[in-house]
DNA sequence: TCGCGGTGCGCAATCGCTTGCTCGAATCGC
DNA sequence: GCGATTCGAGCAAGCGATTGCGCACCGCGA
């Protein structure tokens, strides 16, 4: 027996008075082993301590409970907590994780796929940038499963999940209108981003089912920026349309919004209420009124992502949907 | 030979016509091998396309080739940069890395502990939370090299990495002496903060070796928020101090004193020039002047501690500090 | 020609665990 | 009461690499 080493499947297989198969079997459960075997193994590895080389079980196994994150912008002010939310997940589940950024030049790609290979992996997380939404489909070149989270791929059966933008629209607008306005305008950016598409579709939904519309025929479409935020409020105000509400499509809009108001001499959310998206700690817990903010649970997009690798129950091809948040905050309430 | 499967080394010896051992060393680079032998088995393993199994060397060599990972707090806002930090260094380097949320109750440190050891990591990094800067020491508990970053222990020993604090302020200070302000005042959050009272020091020292020094005997303490900033500099514009520059204590004061100053009919840089700390990019580009500010460069302070342990060259015991950065915007220079 | 040291390479053990197959014993059915 | 099942447990073969040891062979000096 081992002295002062780690102790091995074969130390407790000897205490218990049984193989090694059989202590292999026990402990995993798998085989036909009496209750009355399983027990006494049982016990020998409590009071030996035996912590089973995990090392030479993913071998033995051939899968290494290790997973490959991809990456394309790893740092990315969004891109960020998915990667967290992916790791936190995995590391609950004890999965190692082999993360590479994925550059996307043909010999940098090989080299990725290779490394990962080489470690036996067995599953790849893809993590967009968020930007564009679309990511290069990867899934092919691996045997083990693939899934994709903050990005679009053009193959259809890729499982990706990805930010619920028109629950967002939705939640907004349900909110503001639950709070008693009723003549709410979008200040967003360009439509032809998916995530200010989504969004203003969930928001314009929203009010129809209710029997009400935006103010003003389609969203004030600009950038993500404070700045567009400050000019598109100071438009809507000057143009003498009646408002109770803004639902903008990020905080940094809805930031600039609140300061173009406080500028016309109104108050939020006396006069006008806001809503923003991100939940973004730096611009939502500053300022005047704190701002409501629909939280996109970035993290929750990582972790589904990872969660779908480590089992497949109940996960469809094609786009998951993952749900957002409302925090409630002063800019809606008083 | 395998068909269909992943080429292995014996794969690679039989078409280079050697055994096993000799491949191995050969490819390894030990051992008392022929420079004839030693491309023949080179070349076969290319092309073979010979990608070696990770896996099962790091089981033969006892190394995991893994690295553990112990949070605190992982989606903070300041740990979440270290960790991703420390992340993509280990994926650059090829090591896996497995997470856990080191929470200190007996039970789950034990429970923690003992799932890295099981699957043989080759090290530790431990993330502390970056607030208190004080970290529980772990090292005792494994017999693998441990590093902390952004946190300090009890151990003087342990080895640390963490932002440079005094250099932050220094940075700050030269730069506006370089840009011709005289007269410099100081916001921050209280010095019983480390970090603050780093700042502060290395602030004043920088000062002090040009023959200034700051405005005000001490600095204007209170705490980390946009409404301190505000309110701090209104008090300070107030008192009729001259003022031609502020460094804040970080970027949100420094909003805040933006705004205070704004509000007193000043101008940000003509009349009084502003420095933040934390380069965060939300409140940076926002604002009428781009916010000049001290880039903690957190992701490098994660990664010098996964460095360390993948080569201890140059790594002393004790607090190491990670250089951080000046990003220079419109709110010093026109 | 013999002996010796050094060089190049292969044999086989090893790491710790999983698992297919086999075998003996106990149980069951007729 | 005896063959047919079934159940419990062990044997031994992998998994894919690394590595200590020994063997054959070479060249050189005596």
């Amino acid at each position: 027996m081992n002295v002062g080493k780690a102790v091995t499947l074969g130390d407790v297989a000897s205490v218990a008075g049984v193989s090694l198969s059989t202590a292999s079997r026990a402990l995993s459960g798998g085989g036909r082993i009496s209750e009355e075997t399983r027990q006494r193994v049982k016990d020998a590895s409590d009071r030996l301590g035996f912590q089973p080389n995990a090392l030479a079980r993913s071998f033995a196994l051939g899968r290494s409970q290790t997973i490959g994150v991809l990456t394309q912008n790893a740092s990315g002010v969004f891109t960020a907590p998915v990667l967290i939310g992916a790791t936190m997940e995995l590391g609950r589940n004890n999965q190692a994780l082999l993360i590479r950024d994925a550059r996307f030049d043909a010999a940098t790609l090989t080299e990725n796929v290779a490394r990962l290979q080489a470690r036996r992996i067995d599953g790849v997380v893809m993590i967009g940038d968020g930007l564009s939404y679309s990511v290069p489909s990867v899934t092919s070149l691996f045997r083990v499963p693939v899934t994709y989270a903050f990005g679009l791929t053009s193959e259809r059966d890729d499982v990706s999940f990805n930010p619920d933008a028109e629950m967002a629209g939705r939640l907004a607008a349900e909110h503001l209108m639950d709070t008693g306005r009723r003549r709410i305008a979008h200040i967003t950016a360009s439509l032809d981003d998916p995530a200010a598409r989504g969004r203003a579709k969930g928001f314009g939904d929203a009010m129809a089912e209710r029997g009400l519309s935006p103010v003003g025929e389609r969203p004030l479409a600009g950038d993500w920026t404070f700045g567009w935020g400050v000019e598109a409020a100071a438009r809507l105000l000057a143009s003498g349309t009646e408002v109770d509400a803004v639902f903008c499509g990020n905080d940094q809009i809805a930031f600039g919004a609140e300061s173009a108001i406080r500028a016309a001499g109104l108050e939020v959310p006396r006069d006008i209420a806001l809503v923003g998206v991100d939940n973004w700690e730096a611009m939502v817990t500053e300022g005047a009124a704190r701002l409501t903010s629909i939280d996109p649970c970035l993290q929750d997009v990582g972790a589904a992502a990872a969660r779908a690798l480590l089992s497949t129950d109940g996960v469809l091809p094609g786009v998951n949907l993952v749900p957002c948040r409302l925090i409630v905050r002063s800019s809606t309430t008083s």
